[in-house]
RNA sequence: GGUCCAGUAGCUCAGUUGGAUAGAGCAACAGCCUUCUAAGCUGUGGGUCACAGGUUCGAUUCCUGUCUGGAUCACCA
């Protein structure tokens, strides 16, 4: 039982004793006691007039006598207007300081064959779209849910979902027939995602030109855009790579090998990966019968074009159609085969999709379809939806050049911590390998923290003129202060001192030492919170407050320098502690920290 | 138009079941390197928590309405 948990049963027999009222743990509101007030943890007792049937100071003098008479780690309380802070006993953080001392792990659950298994798709690239800041979002808060999850005691599966099929990669195919003259990667020098981006681009601008030479003939505009030559052409190309045309499957399978190349390596700069990787093109198909068969089951409706539809209007939605009048595949269609297999390939409790919030509607249809169809694990289907990366001037726009290209911010940034990091001067002596290995560390950290350390569900603005920030609220800031108390233990290290020695315990603590120490006490229940919120965020803040009160403790107390040789090896400790704590949890967002920076 | 989400300091963001004096960072200004890394620490200024009602001992938090911004309602994905 942890400390909270003690205080919650006492509780339960105070009311019990002194009121004469069985209570359950759940009603207590009891928190962290708020900075500034001493205490550490506080329990709010309005709510429990009702059952004490006293007043406000009677109900909270008598609470609190009881819990210090029957909690041993209590060693007082006290009363502001109806609040009731305990106060725990030193001693119990320094026993925690000692017992968790070098636990490498601590704060993490293990997992075992018992435990749930939860799917977690991310990244779900388009192989039309070279990967953007909107992309990095997607891959960054991905990969961190997952590592969260699985320190939270589950196993975990991180799935990607590559659209590899649909009409729009036929339009690059096309574009590429038409203009691109034979260019590869290699000829053109290029990322073979960007290439083909390129071509994505070049059919949109050609189709637009189309509409508006239709449009001078006297067409409407909805007229025109479903009366283009191109789309045409790019949609018969659809129906020959659905009926698995020799010539197009292979065009398609040259250009998606370029892009996935390109893919790659930004993946590994984003130090992003994936258990399994699903294509469209494989699941597609199995959407397709599973469509068919609602339709034979006269859970879903033909129209006289021929199209499948879903009626959801009974639900408060649309209708949606499952498959064109030409028999092709939607988004949908695939989407219903991949959650389809997955379902059946893995035993899973929960299946969370990291996909945008501009989406939202298509995750209710699907979760919707899914249930009519009969599937009720529909229901263990969750879409973690985050917001978009905001641009000063607006929304990112792919066709209109309006994106944040991954590569070049990653690059930029890799530049600025360099010409930081050489300004600063700390890395003498280290080779250059070591060093570029520092600047990427320092780089990435602050691009990764910059765009965690943001509630998932809320839209952010990326200013690309004002330049990510090293200072204050940032993972260099972190990462900082894991590389200065590595350097006291490297110090502390070569003069003999084992800082896993046990400390003597009878030492007085200082508030900021106390404080540092209650911080890593909870460092497991936030884990489990961000777990359960799927929220890095939570992690961020948490690991922004400890470092930042590590700091202020760095700088009013010695701890190599100390002369009382008990507080020199507590603070040792602490610092350890501290440092394995930025680890753990740095590592939960996809952070690397620094020996030295 | 329907549905959903958001609005907290000049800017970027915290604020988890309604609770104590609403917090950080950036930017501005003023300080701190003759012992452990100044990517740090300390201080000052900066708020009608969009607005108006309601619920109650108590509302930034819950409810209703209004305003503003965004997303979505595709035979795009």
């Amino acid at each position: 039982m942890n400390l909270q948990e003690n205080i919650l049963s006492t509780l339960s027999k105070a009311f019990n004793e002194l009121f004469n009222v069985e209570l359950g743990a759940e009603i207590f509101n009891l928190q962290y006691t708020r900075e500034r007030i001493k205490g550490d943890f506080t329990l709010n007792v309005f709510p429990l007039l009702r059952f004490t049937k006293k007043s406000v100071d009677e109900s909270t003098q008598e609470l609190g006598e009881y819990v210090k008479a029957n909690l041993d780690y209590v060693a007082n309380f006290n009363i502001i207007k109806g609040f009731l802070n305990f106060e725990i006993e030193q001693n119990y953080w320094l026993k925690f300081a000692n017992l968790e001392g070098n636990n490498e792990n601590y704060g993490y659950v293990e997992s075992n064959t018992d435990s749930e298994n939860i799917m977690i798709e991310y990244s779900s690239p388009n192989t039309n779209k070279p990967l953007h800041l909107g992309h990095i979002r997607n891959n960054l808060l991905g990969f961190s849910v997952a590592e969260i999850v699985k320190a939270s005691g589950k196993n975990v599966v991180k799935v990607n979902l590559v659209n590899d099929r649909g009409i729009h990669i036929c339009k690059s195919m096309l574009a590429w027939q038409k203009w691109g003259n034979g260019a590869t990667p290699e000829s053109e020098n290029k990322k073979g995602d960007k290439l083909v981006g390129d071509y994505y681009v070049l059919f949109d601008k050609k189709y637009k030109e189309e509409i508006a030479e239709l449009e001078k003939t006297g067409l409407s505009e909805d007229v025109a855009k479903k009366s283009t030559k191109l789309l045409a052409e790019a949609q018969e190309m659809l129906r020959k790579w659905e009926s698995s045309d020799n010539e197009v499957v292979s065009l398609w399978k040259t250009m998606n090998e370029w892009v996935y190349k390109g893919f790659d390596e930004t993946y590994k700069k984003l130090g992003v990966d994936f258990d399994k990787i699903y294509y469209e093109s494989e699941t597609y198909k199995l959407g397709k019968s599973i469509v068919l068969k609602g339709l034979e089951d006269t859970i879903l409706e033909k129209q006289e074009d021929g199209s499948i539809w879903a009626d959801l209007t009974e639900d408060g939605l649309d209708k949606k159609i499952l498959l064109r009048s030409d028999g092709t595949s939607v988004y949908m269609t695939q989407d219903i085969g991949t959650a389809h297999q997955r379902f059946s390939e893995y035993d899973i409790s929960k299946h969370v999709y990291v996909v945008g919030n501009e989406q939202n509607y298509h995750f209710q249809v699907l979760k919707l379809v899914l249930k009519k169809l009969g599937h009720n694990w529909s229901d263990d289907i969750f879409h973690l939806s985050y917001g978009m990366v905001e641009l000063p001037e607006g929304k990112m726009k792919s066709r209109e050049g309006t994106v944040v290209d991954a590569d070049d911010l990653i690059a930029e940034m890799i530049n600025t911590a360099k010409e930081k990091s050489e300004e600063l001067g700390k890395l003498e002596g280290y080779s250059n390998e070591e060093k570029e290995k520092v600047y990427k560390t320092i780089a990435m950290g602050a691009l990764k923290y910059f765009i965690l350390k943001v509630d998932p569900k809320k839209s952010m603005m990326f200013n690309p003129n004002e330049s990510i920030d090293f200072n204050g609220n940032t993972g260099p800031f972190i990462q900082y202060t894991y590389a200065r108390i590595n350097s006291i233990l490297r110090k502390a290290n070569s003069q003999d001192i084992n800082i896993l020695d046990d400390f003597n315990e009878s030492i007085n603590l200082s508030d900021k030492e106390s404080s540092i120490l209650k911080n890593i006490y909870r460092f497991p229940e936030i884990i489990q919170e961000a777990a359960a919120a799927y929220s890095p965020a939570l992690l961020s803040t948490y690991i922004y407050n400890l470092v930042k009160e590590y700091n202020q403790f760095y700088h009013d107390f010695y701890i190599l320098g100390e002369e009382n040789q008990d507080l020199k090896m507590f603070r040792l400790r602490l610092s350890k502690l501290t440092a394995n704590t930025i680890k753990s949890a740095m590592q939960l967002l996809g952070i690397d920290v620094p020996e030295r920076m």
